[in-house]
DNA sequence: CATGAATGAGTTTTCATTCAT
DNA sequence: AATGAATGAAAACTCATTCAT
């Protein structure tokens, strides 16, 4: 009895997690540079022919990584969006960041990582352009939120926090054990939010 | 008749210089993985047999940049030590910092990709670590300064500041473009100078 | 469909085969570091790659030579362990080392060459060391032997014959077109097995 | 004033014999292939460029390794001439080649190595084949010694006698601590000398 | 759907040898 | 006579990708 073609299609949406997982890690721990296919095949405890039936190549499992992480970080600010007063708004996006961060700053640590990708490297460039500009598009919004907390040159206003924003979710990234979150949460908050 | 020590003693200083420059080059704009020996040997105008005279190897060329690097971003801090005014050694570090990102944004660019490499990548964490081991220093020293300032909690303040300027650092080399330094200057020099 | 395991596996082993042929063949003729890896694989009829695939590399495939090697003087020795006379157990031994030295000159001056490796000779001083080792294991059954003959002194004694079996093997494969093998069985035979 | 051209030539010929002392030490040590011409240089302390000025390159410096190898062999042997008795010249041979190898192992496991080069090692080949037809050579004097003593087939007799004492220098050069040299050449002496 | 044997191009590295000085 | 910078060919080794089964 063949299976259902959504059964078929279930199958292989999870033989893809599977791999999708796989390739995190490794890249994550190692980098895309060092993994190899075969590591990411064992890793994932199948053939390297059977990764090719899912995807084209190393690249193809990175650029599905980088689409998941870009629709969690819409889904946060989609979630923003509902928020009434601007600075309830603000107070989220700041609470996620930095939770989201703290929680898994090597995540973070390779996001960032494949965003500062020199330009000439003509494989993963796109990646890093891509999340540069999913970063400004969230800078976007934000920009709407200093208008409506009626901040006088908007803008300006936004471009410093999200510096400051960035800057702490590097700092923790970079030093995750000694980083009193709560402590410069307060801080960021006391500053833009009023 | 054979060339004097000195002689080639400066012939060797110019072959390093030119290669290193050569590989920074090429390591800022294709990254240090996808640069190959050759890259950097054709880059240079030499052989490849030539260079390994000069550098063990790649890492070798990479270990260099980043020693010259450290040594620059120690003189900043030592110039700043000269200075009286607590606020003053702000305003210098600040300035510092931003101007030099603004000028050579790949240039920060590059050690913070260096900076944010996996844990696992055994040729390239060492330099990842020096490069964070240093700036725990320069955080070191902000400390104090902000103790001079009579901050309350003064290492709390001086990760939020460290944060805020890491971040604006990180921003202007993401869109180098738009930045508008002076008016962020502005802005951080009145949150924490005073 | 995939292939079975077992069938993988003789292919495997088919192939390790073919290689380990290949390697003696090109190591016997032209010695270990005169042969390449792709000398190997040419001789294999195989790719490069491949080959790194069924071996380490080019020591690996000593390894497995010398391994063989060892166990197949082992054999010898285990059959003479079967005899009851030591007469005859010091004529097989005699018959077993000249024959196998005759049929086949330059194994046992490829195995010999091996043997007299430089010490500082890091990638081989191994090999050298375990065939030297082996050799002192086949001299202490060869003391039992003359001790049960009566011999006095039976430890210089089988030093001497040893030195005289060892002597043979070496003109043997040095000179094999004019060797007088069964003249020479003869003499040492006649000096040792009474 | 020009130095005369002896006093050049007695220079060039104490210059040579460093080179060939630096080559002599680093390929009993290391090997012939493991030994680059830097190494002997470095040893010799001078530079390479130099080197070539005495010797067309390694293998001519091998060449002239062998060359006095022979030499001294043939010293021996001539020595031994001079001798009236031939149980005289015998013991004196065996006294000879056994002191000598005693003394130093390492410099007769270095030309026995090179005397068992692979055939197809068309650098090193012609070294092993005049150490071969010099071994002959010996043979051949030592045939006229039997003669002499008048053994029935002499030749044969003579052959067996070669195969012992070569297979003593071989176990002496293979374990060298433990060797009792003084009671093995009693026993050879014993066999042959009468 | 699934396997892993097989390929070959690309990379790092070494070294004998040349040559300007 | 003397130096060591410079070359280039050849070696070991890696890995994404294909394909017969």
């Amino acid at each position: 009895m063949p299976r259902t073609p959504q059964e078929n299609e279930r199958i292989r949406q999870l033989a893809k997690k599977n791999i999708l997982e796989a390739g995190m890690k490794l890249f994550i721990n190692k980098g895309y540079h060092a993994t190899s296919i075969s590591n990411i095949a064992e890793q994932a405890g199948i053939s390297k022919g059977l990764l090719y039936n899912y995807f084209k190549g190393k690249e193809e499992i990175l650029a599905t990584m980088v689409e998941t992480r870009v629709g969690e970080i819409m889904d946060v600010m989609n979630q923003a969006k509902e928020i009434e007063s601007p600075v309830e708004q603000l107070k989220h996006i700041i609470e996620g960041a930095i939770d989201n961060v703290f929680e898994n700053p090597e995540v973070f640590r390779f996001y960032l990582h494949l965003q500062t990708q020199p330009e000439a490297d003509h494989e993963l460039i796109k990646y890093s352009r891509f999340l540069i500009r999913e970063n400004a598009r969230q800078f976007e919004f934000q920009c709407e939120i200093f208008e409506k907390l009626g901040a006088m040159e908007a803008r300006k206003r936004s471009l410093y926090f999200s510096s400051t924003l960035q800057g702490i979710m590097l700092m923790i990234s970079t030093y995750p054990d000694k980083f009193p979150i709560e402590e410069i949460k307060k801080q960021i908050v006391d500053e833009f939010c009023h």
